[in-house]
Order: structure tokens, then C-alpha cells, then sequence
DNA sequence: AACTATTTATAAGA
DNA sequence: TTCTTATAAATAGTT
């Protein structure tokens, strides 16, 4: 913007740099009112140059209440990386990544169904088709895990009753085994303890009523 | 900057709000990322919409560090010159990033109804509700944009038609003046062309049959 | 989303 | 620095 155009790198002549500082600072700073005001925005600006003097600027009163407001709104996840010695064009690829991301977000909100406001009817109709394509698949996929979910059970239900047969038949064999006679004192002593648990559960049942 | 002059104070259309908002919000975000490289500053650029929905600029690896900068700048007084340049892990920054656009791809690839298969039921059955849920959304709005489309034709349809009316009349009465006798030198010329062009519609009706 | 007529920002010069 | 001015850039309204 200006006479002549400008390479995105840091402005070699110090007092040129200055220069520009000082101009787009005041640019910058006005396009942040704006955006305020035009659009019922909340800004906060901050802006260090090299010798790490602060510039700030807020729509609010302080700007202590955007950035209180930035604290509570950020759940920031801190994922560790250490490397810092990588080539200085990380700046450009974040940029583009942040970027990339706003788009990402944007597209997932449409496809969600929220901010639809500025698709046009050609835009929502492939919006639509989209979604019913993706729902069909969905329900197909879910169908698919619901029939090996319930062949798997029958499996598993199959080979429970089998076991419960086996062991079925381990309770008969035992059984048929206690049938035979026992020793008389024994018998006589157990005929006693069938006895007074008999008496004890009946007591216990009449208790509960 | 634009087709006319814009009052600074809140628009009142909201779609235009928002598109203004869109469009200045990365006007922005470019020129706070310029002047952090023109002029080697560092730029923290915060942003709420209305509805709460923040924005974040930074020209460091994290907003955070300019934040704890504007935090140590604000308790403490600054040594002229003192601290050199932060910790800047730019590459953590791209790693975060990365990380954040995988993920949001991921879940546009699943919310189109792709790479189910890792999806449990659990999962699946939501992804069904909540496209189902979009799905309803993009069709209301799909409606109102029609219907407000429709009801637009019908209106132009109208204004046509009172449009035509009009002409027809003009054209009747440019009749009613010409059925007025010509010179007869003219009168039989006219006949003459009269005669070809029926000939050649004649002709070209047939062609196309 | 693209376009374009304008306004606005600003680089360079004074 | 500040003012001026030519020009690049942003963007309001439109399609």
C-alpha cells in the first residue's frame, strides 16, 4: 500500500523499520476499533517491538477484562515439544496452519449444521447430499457391526449352554455318587444338622414378613 | 476502502455484519502477522465475536508467551535492552497444529461417512444422531432459502408482467399510428419483405421438426 | 465466493 | 518527525 510493493521480511534499514513500525502500529491499532465497533467485537491488541516496549489496545475499558476472558475461554492442551533450533520458516507455516485450521473448524460447523447463514442454495443442497451420502454409509457401517455383534453373542450363548450341559451333568453324577449309603453315625449326624438349618430358615422367613 | 463510505458504528444487517467481521478479522490477522516480520515485533491479537466465539493471533510459537510477557512487563519495570529473545519453539507450535488439523480431519473424514471401520457402536450410533440432527438443520434451512427464492421470482415475475403490459400497449398504439396509409411505393415494399420473412419462419419451422 | 469500484493504508519522498 | 502524494491493499456492496 504504498509506492512501491513490500517483501514480507524483516525491514534491513533500522530507521525505515521504525518508520513502518510506528505507521502500521496506528493502522493496525485503528482496525482493531473498527472491527469493535463495526461488528460488536471484544479486541485486545498487544504489541512488543524489538527493544520490548509495550503497545496495547483493547475495545474494553481494560484490556485485563479480554485477556481474564481469554484465560477462562482457553482449555489449552500443553503437548510438549522441545526443538527449536529448526529453520526460521516455522512463522509462515504456522500461519498457514492456524489458517488451514480455521478452515477446517468452519467446514465442520457447516456439516454440523450451524452458521449456514451465508450458503447459498446451491451450497446447501451439496451440504445435503453430502450428509445423506455420509448418513446412508454410517448406517450401513452401524448394520454391519450390529449383525457380528449379535452373530458373536449367538456364538457366545451357544458355547455357555454347552458348558452349563457339561456341568449339568457333573451335578447328576455327584449326586447319583451322595445317593449311595452312608456310614450310620455320620448318617445320623448330618440327619441332626438338616435339622436345625430346616428350623433356622423357616424362623428366617417368618422374621422377613 | 470498498464501494462507498462505512459510519463506525455497529452494522445493523446482521449477515453483512458477519461477513464484515469474517473479512476484517483476517484482514487483521495478516497485517498484525506483517508487522511482527517487517518490523521483528511480537503480536498477541485476541478476538471474541458476539456469540463468545474467540479468534487468536500471535505472531510467537504461543499467545501464551506474549501474554506472560504483558504480564511480567505489567508487574515489573523493564530493564532497558535487558532480556533477550524467549524460548521460541515454533516447531512445538506447527507440532500442536498438525496434530489439531489431523484431528479435524479425521472427524470430517468420519462425519462424510469414511474410515468407519475403528468406530465402536457406541460411537457410530452418535455420529448417525448428530448428522441426522445437521441433516434436519441443512434441510430447514435449505426451505427457507427456497421459499425466500420463490416468493423473490414471484415478485420479479410480477414486475415483469406489469412491464410487459405496458410495452404492449406501446406497441398497440405505434400500430394504430402506422395502420395509418403509407406513401404507396413504401406500402409495397413492405409487403415484400412481409412476404420473405414468412417464408423464411415457414421454412425454418419445419427445419427444426 | 468472486468481482470491482472505491476507500484506506502506507512507502517513499520532501 | 510530519506532511504529501502516488500507489498498493483492503474491503463494501454487488452479482
Amino acid at each position: 500500500m504504498g509506492r512501491g510493493r513490500v517483501q514480507l521480511k524483516q525491514i534491513e534499514n533500522k530507521t525505515s523499520r521504525q518508520v513502518t513500525f510506528s505507521k502500521r502500529r496506528m493502522g493496525l491499532r485503528k482496525k482493531a476499533h473498527e472491527i469493535s465497533v463495526l461488528c460488536d467485537a471484544q479486541v485486545a491488541l498487544l504489541v512488543f517491538n524489538t527493544k520490548g516496549r509495550l503497545y496495547e489496545f483493547s475495545s474494553e475499558s481494560s484490556i485485563e477484562n479480554v485477556l481474564e476472558r481469554y484465560e477462562r475461554h482457553t482449555q489449552a492442551v500443553q503437548l510438549v515439544g522441545a526443538d527449536k533450533e529448526q529453520p526460521r520458516n516455522w512463522s509462515s507455516e504456522c500461519f498457514k496452519l492456524t489458517g488451514r485450521v480455521e478452515v477446517l473448524e468452519k467446514s465442520i460447523r457447516n456439516i454440523a449444521g450451524h452458521d449456514l447463514d451465508p450458503l447459498n442454495l446451491r451450497e446447501l443442497q451439496g451440504l445435503e447430499h453430502q450428509l445423506d451420502t455420509a448418513l446412508r454409509r454410517i448406517r450401513t457401517r452401524k448394520n454391519t457391526v450390529m449383525n457380528e455383534s449379535i452373530s458373536e453373542l449367538q456364538k457366545k450363548a451357544k458355547a455357555l449352554q454347552e458348558q452349563n450341559n457339561v456341568l449339568a451333568k457333573k451335578i447328576k453324577d455327584q449326586q447319583k455318587t451322595m445317593a449311595e449309603p452312608l456310614h450310620p453315625p455320620l448318617q445320623k449326624h448330618l440327619a441332626k444338622i438338616l435339622q436345625v438349618s430346616t428350623w433356622a430358615l423357616q424362623s428366617n422367613t417368618r422374621h422377613k414378613d
